[in-house]
DNA sequence: TTTAAAGTTTACTTTTATACTCAAGAGCCT
DNA sequence: AGGCTCTTGAGTATAAAAGTAAACTTTAAA
């Protein structure tokens, strides 16, 4: 079970913007991609996905850029999760054989106790510079 | 994040060698394979790594076979996970970036929670047939 | 109204990991 | 001895992840 490099580019992106929000200012991909140090055309994609997924507003021509659309403390890990790489923790369970069932039966609810955990923590989390105010479970 | 099939059969092929544990006769791979819908060519390399891992044993020869080296409820599944996917929830990080530290940390915690909620279930929780007995955190 | 600065979209390539397959070898029992 | 069963290591195919590239569209300012 590995963390892609997409979704942790995701997060980081969405960190820095979630630094900048409230200023007037667009962010522009190359600086985002440099304070991040993100591959510029890779970014292109993941930021597409998270506009797509209602998380960030683009603006095309000059004084365009990249913006949060909503506040940092509204954004939850697990919607990132999801808008860049699918389910949570997908069981690519075949279901078969006599234990199938009953090993489905365990790992999705260990499934459904991730997914509690991690729609406990918001972008501001993620920005945050030092661990007190992060959720415990 | 997916589960992999590795995993998954892995789950499985233990499952049903926890069923006969105690029994004299020792399972066959041909057996286990049929029973749990596993490719055996691929299932020889599953039970290599728990036999290396140390939770299974097995004998060559007529007579030969596999059998659990230890009770069910002493076969975790954290270890299971181990055995066959290497780190439970590996962070693939980079760690790099103005952001690369704190989201590191977040994901960090975020594994050490799954971790310890891995840590409750016990080869056990995959062969009983009801839910009842399993442990919820 | 032209132009340059941005994001948008789509297609392609490379790399890596997964999920197998296969076959020769080694131990064990009768 | 001889067959049964695990052991080991190499090889292959497919798919997904990660990254590259370029033509296209929109916007604002000169």
């Amino acid at each position: 079970m590995k963390l892609s490099h997409k979704l942790e580019y995701a997060c980081r992106v969405l960190a820095q913007l979630g630094r900048s929000h409230g200023q007037e200012k667009m962010a522009h991909i190359d600086t985002l991609a440099e304070a991040e140090k993100i591959p510029a055309n890779y970014l292109v994609q993941i930021l597409n996905e998270l506009r797509n997924a209602g998380m960030i507003s683009s603006k095309r021509g000059k004084q365009g850029g990249y913006a949060l659309s909503r506040r940092p403390d509204q954004i939850r890990l697990d919607e990132i999760v999801r808008a860049v790489d699918g389910e949570l923790l997908e069981l690519n369970l075949e279901n078969d054989g006599a234990s199938g069932p009953r090993v489905a039966e365990v790992w999705t609810k260990i499934g459904a106790n991730l997914e509690k955990e991690i729609k406990h923590y918001t972008l501001d989390d993620l920005i945050a510079d030092d661990a007190a105010q992060m959720y415990y479970i």
